[in-house]
DNA sequence: TTGTTATTCTCATTATATGAGAATGCATTC
DNA sequence: GAATGCATTCTCATATAATGAGAATAACAA
């Protein structure tokens, strides 16, 4: 059944879409077979065709929406976020565990223009960010031992940590202090200062965020701890 | 292939998602069928699940995103659309024609708050909208007539038009004058004006419109109109 | 005209999804 | 602690529905 969603996907990639042949071709199935399932996804609008280019369609746009407002935690979370953001100045984030990463699923920009590669629905690894360390530090004991076998810890930065007894180190500093740095350890020049949310049995259910310029927010890791965890506190209140 | 997807559907249809038992009992579907569809589902992100509910997923919301962001027309026509929305203070909608009908590619909302169902990536009839019948006068003779054979005139309400003969008449009215107006045709109380955009060869690729509410817009059709034309004419003149 | 590329069609083949039912896991209740 | 209810996964024989090679059609350019 993946086949329709591997070619949504492959287009989904693209930057401006792609030609059947392409299609075809980077799946590696007959054209007549990529033509059958881009008529399919065509006409149920889930892709779009102009002059033999296929791009995402409108249906996917409709679905997204549904998404976001179906998503019980972005829905509580938002106001909570957007008085982060604005308090801050900086871009804030709400993240969930899927698999063995995290997907962002909320995203208020603040008033200092930093770029970063972030979108909502994008996935992270659990490494290297504030967001995926703050939820595994406080993820049930058997469930945080699987994943950190699971995981690579893969560089990105010089500070990514890569040493899994370094890193299980770290995820008890989290767990004690009850918030996560991303010192620079994902993308280069950005910090962050991340706490978990809780269900109202306790288990954790995501994190919030704050990134920023490691300039500015290397030396207000202070303020800003404590503006995140009433944040993350506020949202885990909200799920009663 | 497209059992995924009604199942997709099926789940963004509902208010707060659904349990694995009543989709498979609204599909028809067995309960074990149901479940392995939902697993590969949920394991791919398109949808989430929480004590038993299932949710739209949050990879559906990166398709969302992405797919806009293809559009190659919405692309184009934000920022007309913000500032007609603006010189109006009405809600904004550009459609495109998928198969028989309207979907809704970019919506800029107005100050003046009338509630109308429309959502991007919905879908409308041609023959009670007012960008259904914009899209529809200017196709092409052929496609024009095979749509008005396919489309069931079916009645929304008393000022729906639904004799085919009354119908193919309006349209030769809107080529005419180069607008269509729906009066309460679709949705009671709400009026729209609406022009079509068409690319650099002369073909309609949409069309754009104000609605509102008739008290409002019925005396300023006028005004509107000379508004709307003028901005569809900016959005095909960016097509080059 | 001829050539090119996109798209649809046909049809035999088989891979893949299906469905009935049992099994597991996890609460809650008696 | 046995028992019930519910969600979820598993097994396996079966048949449906997707597959793929190639031909046919359509649209367009040189």
């Amino acid at each position: 059944m993946g086949r329709g969603f591997e070619l949504l996907e492959l287009v989904g990639r693209s930057r401006n879409g792609l030609k059947g042949r392409e299609i075809a071709g980077m799946l590696e199935i007959p054209v007549s077979t990529a033509f059958r399932q881009l008529k399919f996804l065509t006409d149920h609008g889930y892709l779009r065709s102009s002059n033999g280019v296929y791009t995402l369609g409108s249906a996917l746009i409709r679905l997204g929406n549904e998404a976001m407002r179906q998503n019980p935690l972005s829905r509580l979370a938002h106001g909570v976020l957007s008085e982060l953001a604005e308090a801050t100045s900086e871009t804030v984030h709400l993240a969930e565990l899927r698999g063995d990463r995290v997907v962002y699923v909320d995203k208020v920009e603040g008033s200092r223009p930093v770029r970063m590669g972030s979108m909502i629905g994008n996935t992270s690894p659990l490494h290297c960010t504030g967001v995926g360390k703050a939820i595994l530090a406080f993820l049930p004991e058997r469930e945080r031992r699987e994943l950190i076998e699971k995981i690579e810890l893969t560089r990105f930065t010089e500070r990514t940590i890569t040493d899994r007894a370094d890193f299980t180190a770290e995820l008890d500093r989290i767990r004690a202090r009850g918030y996560a740095v991303d010192d620079c350890e994902h993308e280069p020049g950005v910090f962050c200062v991340a706490a978990p949310v809780f269900d109202s049995s306790g288990a954790v259910l995501g994190a919030v965020s704050v990134s920023g310029s490691e300039l500015y927010l290397r030396g207000a890791q202070e303020f800003l701890k404590e503006r995140v965890r009433t944040a993350a506190a506020a949202i885990s209140a909200e799920l009663r």
